[in-house]
RNA sequence: GGCGCAUUGGUGUAGUCGGUUAACACGCAGCCCUCUCAAGGCUGAGACCACGGGUUCGAGUCCCGUAUGCGCUACCA
């Protein structure tokens, strides 16, 4: 059994979107598991629309999601002779041939055909040209594009696709498609082909959308006598109102760089894409990338497209919510060692790192992290919405203000609080927690009204840990100091 | 228009060879816990399995048709 291999093939015409990234992780998953290669290519054959600055989005955003590639970046345009070469090797054998019909008489053809309701195929004209009249045209300097010659003999292509199943499309129903253009430039179906081949790539895995020509890769394959791959292609992903996923509509939500700046960890983005056309079969949602590893086969993968279910506008849920959830996961359930360096990156890229972080407050910032992360969604949220425990110059939300510091008695209890915290010779969860309720009971208040004065005093929020946790990890000084500067809050 | 693919609650999915009160998760609602919460716990609403015919004692599961959606239909990738 020879060596399988599977290639990701993004063309470097914008950014690496979620159905790309969801493409490149099947591929990705299908090789790890069976100690395959996954092969990298950029299809940049499209010299008008690719640029350097896509493929560099496209790398990047496959290192940070951690999909690793054995072999490449080829690029397609590197191998563009041998596509043409190719093609000419079709030319002698007799199973392509030159078309030198101009795009105005094909224009006229398909325009009349669709006046006419009929279905416009290329008529083969030039098919039936004998060797005299070509070298004529040839000798006249004629432009001519190259043209595959379907077999005309009542038979049809089939393949056992790993996801949708038997194939079968008659040679009939495939016109004589063109491989190479007037300029001499070879066109994707016969680059890929070639390339996949010279590459030899042994499962093809795609969108749905490579569905369709996927009878004429195989009579290339055929007529170049390279073994046929096997393939196996993906559902697509529409929004929920079955639209094609794409930016010009939807915005950032469908890149991947997108993901990465809102606080993302890579594996949830990854569980969550691989749940979407696939599933292990079972009553599970969060895996690991071994288990995924483990657990993946074309045969747990969906027919049907699935729907990204986000809603524009709707700023908490700025993405699908189960995508949000999945990342809740995994922000408050991985190891704590590895969700530190996440979370210390988001603080570095804000400015808001310190160098005590990783000496003497090291084991502080780590616990404060981990008081906090069970109610945080993504890695931006610590700096954002944890802001109050690493800074002072955080903001009282509004709603927050006039929920908890309402009550005129506050003006006095909280700085009443602020003396007797001040007092504490020791500042834990027991002291501060008994100072406060002492506090309450001679004031004759319940302890609640206190503590939510604290909590908005000391955050500015009205959510959050336990409220004695909160007040030791901000600390004593700083627990006395908001005290005594919220007072000055209420009316 | 032609060719192809698909169709289980709002969303993602499970339902091997036809016999289940159609399962799980997200989201949603309510309740509980509690010093708050977007955290946790519990409960619930929500699907006549697109529709119509068959086959069968019995179909979400098999067959045919229809509808709808999506893809392809370029000298784009």
């Amino acid at each position: 059994m020879s060596e399988i291999r599977v290639r990701f093939a993004p063309s470097p015409t914008g950014y690496l979107h979620v159905g790309g990234a969801r493409t490149a992780l099947f591929n990705w998953l299908f090789a790890r598991k069976v100690g395959g290669k996954f092969i990298l290519r950029i299809e940049d054959t499209d010299l008008e629309r690719s640029t350097k600055a896509a493929t560099e989005t496209i790398l990047q955003g496959l290192t940070w999601l951690g999909l690793d590639w054995d072999e490449g970046p080829y690029f397609q345009t590197e191998n563009i002779e041998l596509h043409r070469k190719r093609a000419y090797q079709l030319v002698e054998s007799g199973s392509s041939y030159r078309c030198f019909c101009t795009k105005q008489e094909l224009d006229a053809k398909r325009k009349e055909a669709e006046a006419n309701k009929v279905a416009y195929k290329y008529d083969g004209t030039c098919r039936r040209l004998s060797k005299s009249e070509i070298d004529a045209k040839l000798a006249e300097n004629r432009p001519f594009v190259i043209r595959f010659a379907v077999p005309q003999d009542g038979q049809a292509v089939t393949w056992n696709d790993l996801v949708y199943g038997e194939q079968v499309k008659q040679h009939s129903d495939i016109e004589d498609f063109v491989m190479i253009r007037a300029d001499g430039s070879p066109l994707y179906i016969l680059s890929n082909v070639v390339d996949d081949a010279d590459q030899r790539v042994t499962h093809v895995v795609r969108g749905q959308d490579g569905l369709p020509n996927t009878p004429k890769q195989i009579l290339i394959y055929k007529a170049l006598g390279e073994p046929v791959p096997n393939f196996a292609h993906l559902p697509l992903i529409l929004d929920n109102s079955r639209a094609k996923l794409s930016k010009r509509f939807h915005g950032d939500v469908v890149m991947v760089s997108f993901y990465q700046e809102r606080g993302f960890i890579p594996d949830a983005l990854l569980n969550f894409l691989a749940l979407l056309g696939w599933s292990p079969g079972m009553d599970r949602e969060i895996f690991s990338r071994q288990e995924m590893i483990e657990l993946f086969s074309f045969e747990g993968v969906n027919r049907s497209n699935g729907v990204f279910n986000f809603r524009k506008g709707d700023e908490r849920n700025w993405t699908d919510p189960k995508a949000l959830w999945m990342n809740a996961e995994y922000v408050s359930k991985t190891d704590l060692t590895t969700l530190l360096p996440m979370v210390i990156e988001e603080f570095k890229s804000r400015g808001m790192w310190r160098e005590e972080y990783e000496k003497e407050k090291a084991e502080w910032f780590a616990k404060t992290v981990d008081l906090l992360r069970a109610r945080y969604r993504t890695l931006v949220d610590f700096p954002t919405l944890g802001r109050a425990y690493f800074e002072d110059d955080f903001t009282y939300e509004d709603a927050a203000v006039s929920k908890n510091l309402k009550d005129p008695l506050l003006k006095e209890l909280l700085p009443a609080l602020a003396e007797r915290f001040a007092a504490l010779e020791f500042f834990t969860l027991e002291t501060t927690e008994e100072a406060l309720r002492k506090l309450a009971e001679e004031s004759g208040i319940k302890a609640g009204l206190i503590i939510n004065g604290a909590r908005t005093a000391l955050t500015g929020q009205s959510v959050g840990p336990g409220m004695f946790d909160v007040i030791v990890t901000i600390g004593q000084k700083r627990c006395v100091e908001r005290l005594k500067k919220a007072a000055q809050l209420i009316s």
